[in-house]
DNA sequence: GAGTTTGAAACT
DNA sequence: CAGTTTCAAACTC
């Protein structure tokens, strides 16, 4: 041992140079595993050397990763009897002095769950100063059912930083415990084959996460992240939607059903451990499954590109859900998103409605009735990876995230002001939708798991409480919704939504779920319901019917387009993307506000004073602009007379508006939206202000996103077809579609005159608006001309 | 929890 | 498109 620890230590430090940073400093100290890598010492691996590693550094994002991959394991480890075995195989190979192969793998093994990471750190700073968060992280994960390896590691990590773990400490735990490293290194192995493979002897851990990704199916946004340096990861809601639709269809393929997630991280994470486990699902299996599930779906159809970001928020929910103990399931909510779009696919959207747990979305058989198209309910707390709520939620759903996910999201921000940005933007999405507003709405979070439609027994389990959106509501099922959310913020998330139907049966527009896009579940008290998966086809059939009437009903109300994408769920706020647009484009930063938001055709008030609920523009939390006819118009958010709060001209407003809905007209009839205005023609900075705002900003990420896209994936892989079909709604609609275009295309502009409004979350398939939250199917994506060029690369934070 | 108010949705 | 009715959320007590 002690010749090794010399080495290891020599290794070290002829390393330290390129390993720089803090960070790694802090790991090479921390972890043996280095000097492994180095190839150096094949002999020299010692069991002991691997064992630290996992928990070591987890960043936020990182632990994303790491959780997920985390989960994976825990499946595996699941198996009992395998650990015993597994160590014994492992032990044997190192006392052996294992090949380099075997070491590597063994290596990679163990750390693959950990090398993510690790990985992650070394690019990002940020982990550094979230470093505190890590032990909760590791906690959280320790926490699971299964093995508290990692959760110990975890607390342990701050104190192992000075020390060194002794390694055969911690197998010695692990054994104890039961199975975490062994069964690690035993599923862990095809990652190291694929090191292998490449012929990497020594490992290199990005390398090797990358590939580990892939396996798991995860879009590596490691890879793309960390190689690209802290080029933030945007994932849209719609993306998020999209693959979690992909992985549903995946996984109903194959006969599984169970995972909720949309980007299938929720089982990376171990759902099932978290007693959610769906019955009757073969547990390896399925955990082995999945990643070639998700690494088909995700790679194949490059529906996600940055999942990790989602990941990071499942993976916390999923945290948190598994660090409670079991006993503390909540029920869901049981909610539902709507995917009315796709009929063909059974996809489950899950939504989750908040309060509950998120957790678990796992759900064995899935009832779901939505059978066709997708609506999905969840009983429980969304596992929050449900589909996004974007996507299989409407978006409206999605709009409405629990607070949690707000905060979560909020934090991010925080920590990565800028360079995050696409990253919040993910987050939103997975989060909730508005940020401020919402979050409890799930928009993001979704909290809404899934849960099988009418099936009580299977509720899930979610450890976790979602909170905030939870916090106002009560989770009895049997309560009738009088309760209301009266003390949710104005943008309540849809998630949280629940009727009180009476006479409607919850069709009509007068349902708040079915505006909404969401079935009811059973936290609604409403009468004669037919707004349930069961009732799919007439549900269908009302929501083109009333759609028929008035194509953007089931649009979102308020328009944040300027900000855009709060609205639709995403996630992102305007506030957080406007700052960038501006710098880019010339604008001042200071501009950026909310107020930009508008309710889509303005409010009616006469005796509220738009002061008050009633009225839509302040249940909206947007000021009132010339569109409302309203009386005495106090809204706080914005008056409509004195516009306080409005930054934009109205003139140009409605001209953006009109565009909008020109082009959501248009876009449903053809793809391509073009949009004449020789506003938006102009080049980017020669754009208005507002209009770079209302038009820009939401395009905004669908640049990122084709950005993402395109490097990694193949635009043409990606299979939209059906791709997300847009229910039109004012400008959300619009900017929907062209982001969509992009995507696809990756085209850039199109005609010189012409440019194309870029919707926000494109790329994924569906999206989820905030009240509409209806699914997008994008047929075209209309190329955001400029967005596309250079600068957009270049610039975007 | 019942009743009232309110304004959007639906209808004419 | 305007007026009326219906509806359910928001609100009050």
């Amino acid at each position: 041992m002690n010749v090794d620890e010399e080495e290891e230590e020599e290794v070290r430090q002829s390393k330290l140079n390129i390993w720089d940073s803090p960070v790694f400093n802090y790991i090479s100290n921390l972890s043996p595993i280095e000097p492994v890598k180095s190839g150096h010492n094949n002999h020299t691996f010692s069991s002991l050397t691997f064992a630290s590693p996992p928990s070591l550094f987890t960043s936020p994002q990182i632990s994303s990763f790491s959780e997920t991959r985390f989960a994976i394991r825990r499946h595996q480890f699941s198996d009992p009897s395998k650990p015993e075995s597994s160590q014994s195989e492992y032990e044997s190979k190192t006392s052996e002095g294992a090949p380099v192969a075997t070491q590597s793998e063994q290596l990679e093994c163990f750390n693959s769950g950990d090398s993510a990471r690790e990985v992650t750190n070394e690019s990002s700073t940020e982990n550094l100063e979230l470093a505190v968060e890590f032990p909760s992280t590791l906690r959280y994960d320790c926490g699971s059912p299964d093995g508290n390896l990692v959760p110990s590691d975890a607390v342990k990590m701050p104190e192992l930083a000075s020390t060194e773990l002794s390694l055969v400490q911690f197998v010695a735990d692990d054994s104890k415990e039961g199975n975490f490293s062994f069964e690690r290194e035993e599923n862990l192995r095809g990652i190291c084959r694929v090191e292998e493979n490449n012929g990497i002897a020594g490992c290199s851990w990005v390398k090797v996460v990358s590939e580990s990704n892939n396996i798991f199916g995860l879009d590596s946004p490691i890879t793309g992240d960390h190689s690209d340096e802290q080029e933030p990861r945007m994932v849209d809601s719609g993306t998020i939607s999209f693959i979690s639709n992909v992985l549903d269809d995946n996984l109903n393929d194959m006969g599984k059903t169970e995972f909720v997630c949309p980007t299938g991280s929720c089982e990376q994470f171990g759902m099932r451990e978290s007693g959610v486990e769906s019955e009757g699902i073969g547990d390896t299996r399925e955990t082995d499954q999945t990643p070639a599930m998700l690494s088909s779906t995700l790679l194949n159809k490059l529906v996600v590109s940055d999942s990790c970001d989602l990941v990071d928020d499942k993976r916390q929910k999923y945290i948190k859900s598994n660090c409670k103990p079991s006993s503390q399931l909540y029920r869901g909510i049981r909610r539902r998103s709507l995917v009315f779009e796709r009929t063909e696919t059974h996809e489950r959207i899950s939504i989750c409605e908040s309060k509950g747990s998120s957790s678990v979305s796992i759900q064995s058989n899935y009832k779901v009735a939505s059978a066709d198209n997708d609506l999905v309910e969840n009983k429980n707390g969304c596992s929050s990876l449900s589909k996004l709520p974007g996507i299989g939620l409407h978006l409206n759903a999605l709009t409405n995230t629990s607070d949690e996910t707000i905060v979560k999201i909020e934090t991010r921000v925080s920590e990565s002001p800028q360079t995050s940005t696409p990253k919040m933007i993910f987050n939103t999405s997975l989060t909730s939708d508005e940020v401020p507003q919402d979050i409890c709405s799930s928009h993001n979070t979704l909290e809404r798991a899934l849960v099988p439609w009418d099936d009580e027994a299977q509720v899930l389990e979610n450890a976790y409480q979602t909170s905030e959106c939870l916090v106002g509501e009560e989770f009895d099922h049997g309560s009738p919704r009088k309760k209301r959310r009266k003390s949710e913020p104005v943008g309540e998330s849809l998630a949280c939504k629940r009727c009180n139907c009476k006479r409607s049966k919850c069709l009509k527009l007068y349902c708040e779920c079915f505006a909404a896009g969401l079935y009811c579940v059973e936290p609604c008290s409403c009468q004669d319901c037919l707004n349930k998966p069961i009732h799919e086809n007439t549900v269908l059939e009302t929501r083109k019917q009333i759609e028929s009437r008035n194509p953007l009903a089931f649009a979102p109300k308020v328009i944040r387009s300027v900000d855009g994408v709060g609205e639709f769920g995403n996630g992102f706020s305007y506030e957080s993307w406007y700052p960038f647009l501006a710098r880019r484009y010339g604008e001042d930063d200071t501009k950026a506000t909310p107020a930009s938001a508008r309710h889509k055709r303005g409010c009616n008030c006469r005796k509220s004073g738009c002061l008050k609920k009633y009225c839509e523009c302040f249940q909206g939390g947007v000021g009132c602009s010339l569109s409302c006819r309203c009386m005495g118009c106090k809204n706080t958010f914005g008056q409509k007379d004195g516009m306080e709060e409005t930054e934009f001209d109205e003139p140009k407003l409605e001209t953006y508006e009109k565009l909008v809905m020109d082009v959501s007209l248009e876009t449903f009839k053809d793809q391509d939206l073009l949009i004449t205005s020789s506003e938006i023609s102009r080049p980017p900075n020669e754009q208005q202000p507002n209009l770079i705002r209302k038009i820009l900003l939401p395009s905004i990420p669908s640049v990122e996103s084709s950005h993402q896209f395109g490097n990694r994936e193949n635009p043409e892989k990606i299979t939209l077809e059906s791709h997300l079909q847009m229910i039109p709604e004012d400008g959300t609609l619009e900017t929907l579609e062209s982001s969509c275009q992009q995507t696809r295309s990756g085209v850039k502009s199109t005609s010189p005159n012409s440019k194309r409004v870029s919707p926000p979350y494109r790329e994924f398939g569906s999206l989820t608006a905030r009240r509409s939250g209806r699914k997008l199917i994008l047929r075209s994506i209309p190329a955001y001309p400029q967005l596309s060029t250079d600068h957009e690369s270049s610039d975007f934070p």
